[in-house]
DNA sequence: AGCCCATTAGGTACGACTAATTCAAGCCCT
DNA sequence: AGGGCTTGAATTAGTCGTACCTAATGGGCT
């Protein structure tokens, strides 16, 4: 995935940053950077910067005569990758997965849509050989296949749709979909209807029909977040 | 809005990161950071925190021996606030609010509906005061009081929808609508169609008619959309 | 109550040293 | 002779530690 640790400040991060947003410093924790850098072992410099990247995703806030307080979780950049991954590698996983699959739900419908109509036919096909590519993983206990071709699926239609906020989803919606391949309950094969689903949006893409596009990749988000209603209702 | 400059490497930025999403310097190019703490007569540890936080943000990435090079658009965290804020004060600020306002057609309608069936009564009390504050100032040249109402109204209702991730869009939506205000071209008085959405939408949530407030808030992206086409096509 | 000042923690600057990576010269082997 | 590999020198970010500045804060004084 990504680089853990690019620098003796990234390693810092790589634990700070998973236990500010899992809670382990309730919003208003005062942090002092030279405890912090005893604590973790590395000067100051390198405290100093690893707190300006924190600074920068708002998850504290630094001030002179008080120090680094932590801010509440409204006040984060939810839509920061790294924050991502790391509420994700937290204790309200469950919570989270659902916020990014409701996000899922309002924003593919519109970007197949999007997609049906500004695909090029490169672009066409390669969602195709993906829809290809989950059906031949469909069954048999080949789910990492199945995944990669569903992944490549889903971001190659964000892609596609030639919006670059949904383009930049792709990380996202590949978190979720691993997440529920690797971390929850998966069911020994796929669920033939959604795979199904996936045939026909690529259809539709090709096919130029931005409106069925649309009510099929509905269905699949509307799947996806079913299936989390029965896992943690 | 938000602090500029809080403290030097605050400053730098404000310099360099609308420098970077202008394409000022294109995807390749290498700075190093003792020129660039020359250039802005900073010290090298100041401008080291700047460059993490640019890093954080994927606009840059810095290597040894290489120094810091600026990676493609594609890279970059399009939802940090930051970066909206500089690429909207750039020269593609069209094609950023056009992105935007598509973001928001595919959001809003979904957390219009999930608001229907979430918002509190005192949510529900407060997007119908909004309606009524826009309709107050929808005549008569009072657009900095509309866009102060229409700013809530839709924050609230990111808000009500109970998604987190829906509630941080509410900092994108007031960019776009505050450009829309200020910096395009406006009409005198907003949309008398429009304002009378918002205040439907108000009573759909009110009385939790998710379809209905769905149907609704997409017919208001919808008009912020052909708004665009109307503006530049 | 209001002002003043000592305290405190972050902010900035500088200098020295480390380490990784690139590039190229030089070598060996074919 | 040419191509590929090794080696080393140059370069630039990374890390560290120190010294000093600045501004909030809280307590003590008037």
């Amino acid at each position: 995935m990504t680089t853990p640790g690019r620098g003796l400040h990234g390693r810092v991060l790589d634990t700070l940053g998973p236990a500010i947003t899992a809670g382990e410093y309730p919003p208003g924790s005062v942090l002092r950077t030279d405890e912090l850098a005893q604590r973790f072992e590395v000067s100051r410099s390198v405290m100093r910067e690893a707190v300006r990247v924190l600074e920068s995703m708002h998850l504290v806030e630094s001030r002179r005569r008080v120090g680094v307080t932590v801010r509440p979780a409204a006040a984060w950049n939810v839509y920061d990758p790294q924050v991502i991954r790391w509420r994700l590698a937290g204790a309200d996983r469950p919570r989270q997965l659902r916020s990014l699959t409701v996000l899922r739900s309002a924003v593919e419908p519109v970007a197949a849509a999007l997609a049906a109509t500004h695909a090029t036919a490169e672009q066409c096909a390669a969602i195709t050989e993906c829809a290809i590519g989950m059906v031949a993983h469909s069954r048999g206990h080949k789910l990492e296949g199945y995944l990669l071709h569903d992944v490549a699926f889903h971001r190659l239609i964000l892609t596609a749709s030639g919006n670059e906020m949904f383009a930049r989803l792709g990380d996202v919606v590949e978190e979720v979909l691993a997440g529920r391949t690797h971390h929850e309950v998966m069911f020994d094969d796929p669920d033939p209807a959604a795979v199904t689903l996936h045939v026909q949006v690529a259809e539709a893409i090709r096919e130029g029909d931005a409106t069925r596009a649309e009510h099929l990749t509905r269905e699949i988000t509307e799947g996806a977040l079913k299936e989390l209603d029965i896992l943690a209702p």
